[in-house]
DNA sequence: TTATTGTCCATTGTTAACAATTTGATGGCG
DNA sequence: CGCCATCAAATTGTTAACAATGGACAATAA
């Protein structure tokens, strides 16, 4: 039998692609945003665009006034982004604590795929690609250990934290850290790979 | 002029309303939630009733399948019970060490009234009030902190633990343990807020 | 008998029209 | 000249009809 192709969702394609406008930089905070206009943008009608506009203002992304639409949410405050990193850290450590002796082979060849998609979005330079191979990374992690549950918790936190950087600091250096943490967690050696999450989440 | 009366939303209307049923244990883990029942129950269309059950997926109360509907969640195993108390210990100690003297008259007035509705709540043996008082209680303190920001990471995980507590376990420390707080909070001890806080959390 | 396939029904996903509310502008009045 | 009330346009909130999807059940064939 083939591999299940997989399905995405209406809803779930246009929240992407505006999450990742979003991060990007591309809709700056502040940005009204338009039922209609992006109903039109993606050929669809207002509903399933209102129903993706809850979440990520749920997410944090967007805030919202009572009859006066959503736009696009303001960076943090540095204490809050101190708060927020180390919640995350918190729920990434537990994550791999919690995965001691889980993780199959499929695993592994998951997420050396997923350092591949890195490596290559790298060296072509194309930085939205590094942060979503970034985030998928760290994702499939919380995944595998907490399931939907823990990654909704934890999903909002990093676009939360990921809105405050303008572009990825040292792209170098992002790969290298993924790849510690993923041959740590292949020699099952915990506390090698928490320490290496821990000077990732930054 | 007279007292701003407030207006609230339809939709948040029956959210509060599920959530309260879901906490309660009314409305057991695994029920599965129709759309058009809901909609005839609060007399509204289908529409809100919609934005009202993605709303409570994203907070962890329900669990959505594609085209299948949605279902009310299963309770937390241990491991996840104990991340979310110490995530949320870690968010609300962050906000009373945010408001060391920032507290105003009226904070603390308002602040009262929430304890007068708990006490009166634990009188009447009311446990779903109580329960109610009790969160208030807290998200105010979080909302004063960090605002709808804070408040919308916060309130999902405080749901999520409060459905694994068939019944709150001794309602009575549970005033002595917010008057406690509060008058911490008054006299400016944040140390000694910060422990009581501790102490209540679990 | 058992596995497969086809049909039906209940339920969700989507759409477009309608109602209600906010905003901003315009004009009269102090 | 500035301020407030009133009105119009635009936008969101709501509704009800329509389309599409998934699960259950029965009929068929091996």
């Amino acid at each position: 039998m083939r591999e299940a192709t997989k399905i995405i969702p209406v809803r779930e394609q246009i929240a992407d692609q505006l999450r990742s406008d979003i991060i990007s930089g591309e809709l700056a905070p502040t940005t009204k945003l338009n039922e209609q206009q992006l109903a039109n943008r993606f050929g669809v009608s207002r509903g399933p665009v209102r129903d993706v506009l809850l979440q990520l203002t749920k997410e944090g992304l967007l805030v919202a006034k009572n009859n006066c639409g959503v736009s696009v949410n303001s960076v943090l405050d540095p204490s809050m982004q101190e708060l927020m990193i180390d919640i995350r850290r918190r729920i990434e450590v537990f994550a791999i604590s919690q995965l001691k002796g889980k993780l199959t082979e499929m695993d592994f060849a998951e997420l050396e795929d997923i350092l591949v998609r890195l490596q290559d979005a790298f060296d072509a330079q194309e930085f939205n690609e590094v942060t979503k191979a970034d985030i998928d990374f760290h994702r499939y992690l919380v995944h595998a250990a907490g399931g939907d549950e823990l990654t909704n918790l934890w999903y909002p936190i990093v676009l939360r934290m990921r809105m405050n950087y303008k572009r990825i600091s040292k792209p170098k250096d992002c790969v290298d850290e993924h790849r510690a943490i993923l041959d740590a967690l292949k020699a099952n050696k915990i506390n090698v790979a928490t320490t290496a999450l821990r000077a990732n989440i930054k």
